[in-house]
RNA sequence: GCGGGGAUGGCUGAGUCUGGCCAAAGGCGGCGGACUUAAGAUCCGCUCUCGUAGGAGUUCGUGGGUUCGAAUCCCUCUCCCCGCACCA
């Protein structure tokens, strides 16, 4: 820095700090903590280097750690590395190494960034998903999910990224393009065996509990209902049959919500992919090449294809013309459904095209039939042309309608799809199955485990398929030849349960310690990015439940605050090395300190919303921080001599304001504004300091003992320097958050201040006064505030009256007539002020502030001692200026 | 299309749940002053309009409504962002 002399030298003092607090151990959470409060970030994907979102992350977390800790909280806050992962693969390939040694590598780096970042972490704790000693567990949790009967294996048609050569969950197909989310390859479709967790069992409570999240935004509980996307309807069986030749297809299930629209479905359509529609397309050639060649679900246009099929309207015994379509979707309900083109938009499209009849069934009155020839008339109503349900209301007709129908079942269906952790990848967790041609797929014994992960081979497709040494094993049940599965899991496996790994990571018997468990857990708050609003989230509330069902967990949530942070932005756009627009936090943190950094990360924004990096605001960060190691510096070595007088005062009641106002603002997670709290009261600090000829130097050194506590959450090694300079032995990681005052008394009088101080301007300006030579500052009478508490108190009509009944106010006379006016007047706002004796005293103490200002003489009076006192309301002091 | 969130002074952004101390915090930018040889940094003010004693007027996307009183509550419309989406 070009200013260097003057300020700190950052690099040293935080080395002497974090190798201070490693020596001392302080960020341990002992097993025996009671109930600590648990914050954690969300671990990292190690992928070599920190960014810049990480950064703002962690920062939050370890501030929010810190505070706590100083308000006499246990803390855990416990670090890990995400480390299985496609991109150890690619990187391995690239750089001619295997993925263990390479992501070895990044986390080593990435831990070292943390340290030098100052993030206080138990990293007796840390826990690393690549190691056998963590995924063995995934093992072990895959085992017991199967015997509670939570895994299934079936072939199915999976999203397949070509460049990746892996399967991806729908949940990582992006856009209507649907492109793979790493590499943004178009991804294609393929048949294959996976292997399934069972989420859908739990769907109902995934969806319900969400209205309990109260810590979380609404926008991340939003999104999961719609993931979710619970919808009650009807199960309706269609007889399908070819009536030419009397060949019988038997039943077929359509998936409603409108079954009140029965009468009005005059066609039924089934999915391209559909077995009678490829039945169909054996014989009927129209049918094949609209399968082969017109077919596209992906278009804005519903295409479709009659076929000489029937079905049998269960409600009304109609005969209705099947469709091959490809509006209709293999995977969402039942790929069948019944075409009611009155009443549904899409349906409606597709009749118009094909020239199906369009009849209305629902009308918004019995004598209002809707006209549905040119759009679909898709709101609840009354039934009419329904036989004997016309008349009826939709809801009704919904019920009545599915008892009545033979076969019919009241369903729900949900847009959640279980879970497929397949993937055909080297660097994840093995799937602990053996397969045997005599016993089929058969799980590897808890005795086996862990199944370790063979030696990386290097190859284009899944390197567990090349390892044939690793493949050949023997059945655990037959004893006989046997081949091991091949597929890894899915890492969101790995991250579905990491944070109760934390609370015991030696643990040799289980995945966590149940009784400590269930005393630490839930996480009392979370940070983490939005992007894992869905997967992450769901998934990891999924397995907490079932570690509830089954091994005893007495927690069916595992997070209780969740804090979605927003982004780091350059410019307006996201920070991605993609874009080339990134700012290395490894160059911060070289040039200006860890702690300009997360300093002005945090005073940057609140930590939910995005916020644009500023290279001018880091500078007046560091400026700023240069300025209090000053001041911090200029107290201990200066000769501070005066007297606790009333401008002294002023300080002290500031001091206190400071602390209680950024207290609650860190409980509430605003670090940008408490940490304002601390900048205001170091600039407070320092105008009193230049002010008076000799400041008090126990009122600064309390001054400053405030501002390096405030701080310590978000700037940890200055403050700890700071503190030290100050005269303490022991650590400022482990003192106690200071005394404060009382947050809303302080309010009250910094804006009784600050207006006072508003309205001596105005008055200087409105009157054009040029050098004014005192300034007279008058509290207001005694009886004026007891009227204006009367008024509050009153509920007369007329509080005039009453007000004259008192006879302190009525020997007031004509000012009491014509405050008791002004009172009557804004009734229904009076608001209680401070007291006189309140109000003189502040006015006392900031008096120094006018009088620096105007270079006048200022006098605060008591009503008593000024000739006019005319003007001054509480919370109002009049003001005479005499030039 | 459905669901959610928004629209505030030159910009940014709090306030909206719990209506009144709201011409509306903070920051940035701009202007003036102090300090300085100067610049920078820092500090003190100003920054909707008018006003010779703290006043008045007009403002919080649009139009309406509720209320003694609306940035805040209700309805309409316009636009923006996010999520989901031929979802039966």
């Amino acid at each position: 820095m070009s200013d260097a002399e003057h300020g700190y030298d950052h690099t040293t003092v935080e080395r002497r700090w974090q190798d201070r607090w490693d020596d001392e151990n302080v960020y341990r959470t002992p097993d025996d903590a009671e109930d600590p409060m648990y914050v954690l970030g969300m671990y990292p994907y190690p992928s070599g280097k920190l960014h810049m979102g990480h950064v703002r992350n962690y920062t939050i977390t370890d501030a929010y750690a810190r505070y706590r800790r100083m308000c006499g909280d246990d803390v855990l806050h416990p670090m890990g590395w995400d480390s299985f992962g496609l991109p150890a693969e690619n990187a391995a390939k690239e750089r001619d190494t295997n993925p263990h040694d390479w992501t070895m590598d990044c986390i080593d780096t990435m831990r070292d960034q943390m340290r030098s970042m100052g993030f206080g972490y138990d990293w007796e704790r840390e826990i690393t998903t690549c190691t056998p000693d963590y995924y063995q567990w995934n093992q072990w949790l895959f085992t017991r999910f199967h015997e509670e009967g939570l895994v299934d294996r079936h072939e199915s048609e999976v999203n397949w990224c070509p460049s990746c050569e892996t399967v991806l969950a729908d949940e990582q197909v992006e856009g209507d393009a649907e492109l793979c989310w790493r590499c943004d390859t178009p991804v294609e479709q393929r048949e294959l065996d996976q292997w399934f967790l069972a989420i859908t069992e739990y769907a109902d409570e995934l969806l319900d509990a969400i209205d309990d999240l109260e810590g979380w935004p609404d926008s991340v509980r939003q999104m999961q209902r719609n993931w979710i996307g619970r919808q009650e309807g009807t199960q309706l069986p269609f007889e399908v049959r070819e009536p030419q030749r009397g060949e019988e297809y038997g039943e077929v299930e359509a998936f409603t919500t409108r079954a009140d629209t029965a009468y009005g479905a005059t066609f039924f359509a089934l999915a391209p992919g559909h077995e009678i529609a490829q039945a169909v397309a054996g014989r009927d050639d129209d049918v094949a090449h609209f399968i082969a060649e017109e077919a596209d679900p992906e278009g804005e246009e519903p295409n479709g294809v009659a076929t000489d099929l029937t079905a049998t309207n269960p409600v009304t015994g109609e005969e209705l013309p099947v469709y091959v379509a490809d509006f209709v979707l293999s995977d969402v309900g039942t790929g069948a459904l019944m075409g009611v083109p009155g009443h549904d938009e899409r349906d409606h499209e597709f009749a118009t095209k094909l020239g199906i009849d369009i009849l209305p069934v629902i009308a918004p009155s019995e004598d209002e039939v809707p006209d549905v020839s040119e759009s679909a008339y898709t709101e609840d109503g009354v039934v009419v042309n329904s036989g004997d349900y016309s008349g009826v209301d939709s809801e009704a007709a919904r019920q009545q309608i599915t008892a009545d129908t033979a076969g019919a079942e009241a369903t729900t269906q949900y847009r959640l799809r279980d879970w497929g952790i397949s993937r055909q990848r080297y660097w994840g967790t093995p799937i602990p199955v053996v397969h045997c041609d005599g016993c089929g797929p058969v799980m590897v014994p808890d005795g086996d485990l862990p199944v370790e992960l063979p030696e990386f081979i290097n190859t284009t497709g899944n390197p567990l398929d090349a390892a044939e040494e690793w493949k050949e094993t023997t059945c655990p049940d037959c004893g006989g030849e046997a081949t091991r599965e091949t597929d890894t899991m899915d890492t969101f496996v790995d991250s579905s349960w990491y944070f109760l790994r934390y609370v015991s990571p030696d643990l040799a018997e289980a995945p966590f310690d149940r009784e400590r468990a269930n005393e630490w857990m839930p996480v009392d708050q979370y940070v983490g990015g939005d992007e894992h609003a869905v997967m992450h989230l769901l998934y990891a509330r999924f397995f907490t439940k079932v570690l509830a069902d089954t091994e005893g967990l007495d927690h069916r949530e595992p997070f209780e605050n969740l804090l979605a942070q927003g982004m780091v932005q350059l410019d307006g756009s996201k920070m991605s090395k993609s874009k080339g627009n990134t700012v290395s936090p490894q160059r911060i943190v070289d040039e200006y300190g860890a702690d300009t950094a997360r300093l002005f990360i945090m005073e940057a924004a609140q930590p939910a919303r995005d916020f644009d990096w500023s290279e001018q605001g880091v500078r007046s960060t560091r400026a700023f921080l240069d300025r209090l190691h000053e001041q911090v510096t200029d107290l201990t070595e200066g000769d501070y001599a005066g007297e606790r007088d009333t401008t002294a005062e002023y300080v002290a009641s500031e001091i206190d304001a400071a602390v209680a106002i950024a207290a609650d603002e860190y409980d509430d997670l605003r670090f940008n504004v408490a940490v304002r709290e601390a900048q205001d009261l170091s600039r407070t600090l320092r105008g009193y300091v230049e002010y008076v000829d000799d400041p008090h130097a126990e009122t600064v050194g309390r001054g400053l003992h405030a501002v390096v506590s405030l701080l310590a959450p978000v700037a940890p090694h200055l403050a700890e320097e700071l503190w030290e300079t100050l005269g303490h032995d022991e650590f400022l990681v482990n003192a106690a958050w200071p005394d404060g005052g009382d947050a809303e008394d302080a309010a009250a009088r910094r804006t009784l201040v600050e207006n006072t101080r508003e309205d001596v301007r105005d008055i200087i300006d409105v009157a054009g006064i040029e050098d004014p030579q005192r300034i007279d500052v008058v509290v207001t009478p005694e009886w004026k505030y007891d009227a204006l508490g009367i008024a509050i108190e009153s509920d007369a009509p007329n509080v005039i009256s009453e007000l004259m009944s008192e006879p302190s106010i009525r020997e007031q006379g004509d000012a009491a007539a014509s405050y008791g006016q002004d009172l009557q007047e804004n009734r229904e706002a009076l608001t209680r002020p401070l007291t006189p004796e309140t109000e003189y005293e502040t006015l006392q103490r900031a008096a120094w502030l006018i009088e620096r200002e105007f270079d006048a003489e200022v006098r605060v009076l008591t009503a008593e001692e000024a000739d006019d006192d005319s003007h001054a309301e509480p919370g109002r002091p009049a003001i005479d200026i005499e030039e």
